[in-house]
DNA sequence: ATTAGCACTCCCTTTGCAGGAGTGCTAAAG
DNA sequence: CTTTAGCACTCCTGCAAAGGGAGTGCTAAT
């Protein structure tokens, strides 16, 4: 974005469109924004300003004779430059601090909390991705029989993440045997790095080899994923959200909502960066995101286990709250997870 | 429903009434009956045929001079005596059955694919549980050290279902005694059925005491609800449908998709019998389901696990092709759920 | 740079009207 | 009793015209 210059009271005046139009859904006018707020100047002054701010790009009308809406880059301009920094009220942070607290210690019962004290909080609706772990290191395997050919092998990460896969062997085996592997398997391969795997797998042979294999392709998968589930909550209060009242509208935002891809996508951009991230329209890299915003950001323990957390709703958006929200549930989330991994 | 006494021709009107609207979304009149199907009669005697239809509660209007469109109850009285039976297509099968055999194998992947496989199938939105085992018993009991003080507990259940919890303890622990408490445990553990775990644990004390109690805990917890997870796809589309036009619509609909309640409540109906169930606007006992209808199944092996699965769409919906497209994917999972707990 | 005045534009709603589709009723025929 | 044709009636839909209103853009004065 180029650098505007905009004088005091043109700033004002843009944030006091976005202030109305966030709150009321209805373009806002001249002599509107003069009654509301003593700016000490005329409805006519104002109607140049807003002439200035169209101009300038931030702000448009849908018609000739309707007062003005924030564009893209209005709204861009306002979280950049002109938005309060809000924290949640300490009340609320208190009550989500408490309804974590008495949750199970458990990281799909927090990310299942958080998005949904994350879309209550925020009016949008909210996701998380379960987290990934930077070093994908087993800590530990176990290779446990179902039926007689049938072995399910329980993969725990050094994050505390489990992953699980059934085996399908071609004779049956004892389970004295599975032991066997699997403590081979255990003595060589816990807390080994990625990297080192394929050579240690050199000397093993048998179901050990087989399993061996098998784990480091599940490591190398999860390498490039993000985490493998993704928690929703809070659809169906965006779309009572006007702007979502005609039909494409709702099925690009259901898709947004829906669509793991652009999870994906995202991810790098938004671990990169360590405050909360704000998107507005797909900030020109992504399409079909017309009047839709996500406020997006990182959680975990650095450099360990990271997952994605955030809120997509309407442009049309209280910024400072939900951006406060979000990075109050992800700080939470830091802390819950530092205590396991720290 | 009280049992109707309809002519043939009767019978044939509402099939061709629902036929017609179902594919067009429009209602359908006397003229464009008798023109488009040859039934040997005038369009004056559709008309009273329609008449009489309306007068058994089969079907409606919208406004004096519109066709007729079908009821909840036209709906129900098609479903349950006048429909086809329909399998799906089998080059529709077997491409569906050759997805699945080349997914990983796995729970989860399998349910993934059930509902992305569904949703395109029946046009609908689908969803799914993943299963809940009947006899929750343990099949082994892992205790992993993450932190000094913080434990993972991973309890494998017979059914192959993972449960973790994390545990903090007030003092710091060694793995070795970790060790001993989960061999402890395992060997009384491990098979026992739930009711005879308060005994056993009263010879436990310790760590392996308070790790005892957790597991009958969870245990006893997962007994009563439905698959922790809920799986679901397709809700773009679904919204698609003409009738999701207007906003109040959307959001009923995105509500009963998103609620888990109603699946908990739903689950122990379509548990008892063994076909598809087919839930017509809420049937009078769920309410704010208009013009929604709800295409489910049981899943799984009978007596060990089950999940339930199915479809979310308009009450205008194909039955039979849906019906067909959800039996189909329910038999596939119970069959490869059967190689592993046949 | 700011202000007041004013014409102008465009939306939104209401109204009226014509066209059309489909019904309900009636009376006659099978 | 069932079926059929005829016809008036109802109500939706689309269209055009008109009035009201909100808000702008321009101009000229301060």
């Amino acid at each position: 974005m180029k650098d505007l210059q905009l004088s005091q009271r043109r700033k004002q005046v843009l944030r006091v469109v976005i202030q109305e139009y966030v709150k009321s859904a209805q373009p806002v006018g001249s002599k509107s924004i003069a009654q509301k707020y003593d700016m000490g100047v005329s409805a006519s002054t104002i109607r140049n300003d807003l002439a200035a701010l169209e101009k300038a790009g931030l702000l448009t009308h849908p018609h000739t004779s309707a007062g003005r809406i924030p564009t893209d880059e209005g709204y861009r301009y306002f979280v950049t430059h002109l938005m309060a920094h809000t924290d949640l009220p300490s009340r609320e942070r208190q009550m989500i601090r408490h309804q974590f607290h008495q949750a199970r210690r458990e990281i799909d019962q927090w990310l299942r909390l958080s998005t949904a004290v994350l879309a209550k909080a925020s009016a949008g609706a909210a996701l998380a991705t379960s987290p990934r772990s930077m070093s994908s290191r087993v800590k530990h395997l176990e290779l446990i029989g179902i039926q007689d050919t049938v072995v399910l092998l329980v993969l725990v990460l050094a994050t505390g993440a489990l992953k699980q896969q059934l085996i399908t062997l071609e004779q049956p085996i004892f389970q004295e045997e599975l032991s066997r592997a699997s403590n081979q398997l255990n003595e060589e391969i816990s807390g080994a790095n990625i990297a080192d795997l394929p050579e240690k797998l050199e000397g093993f042979n048998g179901l050990a080899r087989e399993v061996g294999e098998l784990v480091l392709n599940t490591l190398r998968q999860s390498k490039e994923q993000i985490g493998e589930r993704v928690y929703r909550h809070g659809l169906a209060q965006v779309l009572a959200e006007p702007e979502f009242a005609d039909g494409p509208q709702v099925r690009r935002i259901v898709q947004v909502f829906e669509q793991r891809s652009l999870l994906q996508e995202i991810y790098h951009d938004v671990m990169e960066l360590n405050d909360v991230q704000v998107m507005i329209a797909g900030e020109g890299r992504f399409g079909d995101m017309q009047d839709i915003s996500l406020v997006l950001s990182r959680y975990g323990v650095p450099d360990r286990v990271s997952g994605l957390l955030g809120v997509v709703g309407p442009m049309r958006m209280p910024y400072g709250r939900t951006i406060g929200a979000v990075r109050y549930v992800a700080t939470l989330l830091d802390e819950l997870m530092h205590q396991i991994y720290g």
